[in-house]
DNA sequence: AAGTGGTCTAGACCACTCT
DNA sequence: GAGTGGTCTAGACCACTTG
């Protein structure tokens, strides 16, 4: 018989909100891993000594902050992580058959962050962390250019090894080497025109225009874990966002 | 005392979503202005002979639709139409300061729409359509350069008087002529390049490289009420994506 | 003080999934 | 059939806004 977890809700604060905060601290806390299922809302009511509306509002709290997923019949789960094929959202690439993008790693260096990637990062300037330089090719043709930092005690194991087997997507790479799941990213839009290096790389003139989307990826924690900045011709970049 | 209003559920529909999707036709058949208090929980799930926690739920699914706003204590009320402001949140421009624009109204036309703006509105290609040109201007500097098409029978009022007594925001202006209310838009970006004429009404060198807005906007009754073009200077674009 | 939306309870029953 | 989440009820009480 598990002992009653009462929760206190702060001041101000209603017992669902309370009760979504302490679950949401076991997800953080890798109590329930990402993919896995967590306890019925049966269990989880009776042992946090609440009615089963209010853990059902904790739930739904979870499901709006994207921690959980529900699925009529089977259970609840920890969200799995993102997969990060959604680069390409912003791009409108020849065919447009929306496949992901071939990746080829052309550097891997363990060097001091810049002063805005120390900050993007959440860690101290100049503390070492990894860079990938790395070109993204559909139908053999380079379409991307991105330039990653990731923080460096973390992502030790990726200083090692032939990237060349590392495959088309990096976050389940992530998850699989490091133990590092995706939970949020951030996307910042720009403009600007390539230098004659990124031009080379991309089969472009040099000072063509190009698209920059500066990326944040966070953790469930809400560790920045990753800085990364892609570019792609001006040219073929589209999205569309809703208002109201 | 007023008869009750029974709904009956498509099947497999619930009961709260076939309530939720009666209030919302007598919200866009004007039942209710936008702004305007519509009748308490407690009355509308009288009027319809549900549970109060039922009507709860078909409110709730009113509110992430963006029809109403709920207020603790003072009521819910029919969410009023968007102003429009929104255009600059896609361009950073000298100070930041956030305020709108100022409006200058180059031109005024009744035309047959073009077939991809006729697409866009909706109607058949060639019927006639009002086409404003309109340059947007901080600090007395050009900014954006704005290309809006309105279907006719409907913006007919616009087509007299002398708009530079509009201000300088349309959408409260289609509210107060038209009766016409925005309540969603979808902008669409894309990069490109000034002719000539739009490169020396933005006081830019031709072929500077430009952000594109393709809006369409939309009404409660979600008929296309614009469609709009906006251009302004690449490299004063910016946007952020959050994604989950 | 009256009226509004927000929280919480304790239950019943339904729909879906898996074995 | 057992277990899950989804719907619906009928009520009590609280918190906020307004006259």
């Amino acid at each position: 018989m598990e002992p009653l977890r009462l929760v206190q809700p702060e001041p101000g604060q209603s017992r669902y909100a309370a009760l979504a905060a302490a679950l949401r601290a076991r997800i953080v806390a890798g109590e329930w891993p990402p993919g896995s299922a967590i306890p019925s809302e049966q269990t989880l009511a009776g042992e946090h000594g609440v009615a089963l509306g209010t853990m059902r509002r904790a739930l739904e709290l979870l499901t709006e902050q994207g921690f959980i997923e529900r699925s009529h019949g089977r259970g609840t789960f920890v969200k799995p992580a993102l997969n990060g094929a959604s680069m390409a959202r912003f791009f409108r690439f020849g065919d447009g058959s929306g496949q992901v993008p071939a990746s080829r790693i052309l550097s891997r260096d363990a060097l001091p962050a810049p002063a805005e990637v120390a900050r993007s990062l959440g860690c101290g300037p100049g503390e070492t962390a990894l860079r990938l330089r790395r070109l993204r090719l559909l139908a053999q043709r380079p379409c991307l250019l991105e330039d990653i930092w990731l923080p460096l005690p973390l992502f030790a194991p990726l200083a090692e090894g032939d990237p060349a087997g590392w495959g088309d997507l990096l976050y389940p790479l992530f998850a699989q080497r490091c133990g590092v799941h995706v939970h949020r990213a951030v996307d910042s839009i720009g403009f600007g025109s390539l230098a004659a290096e990124q031009a080379h790389a991309l089969e472009l003139p040099p000072g063509h225009p190009c698209a920059r989307v500066q990326r944040q990826a966070f953790d469930l924690a809400g560790r920045c874990i990753e800085s990364r900045t892609t570019l792609g011709d001006a040219n073929a970049f589209h999205y569309t966002v809703s208002i109201t």
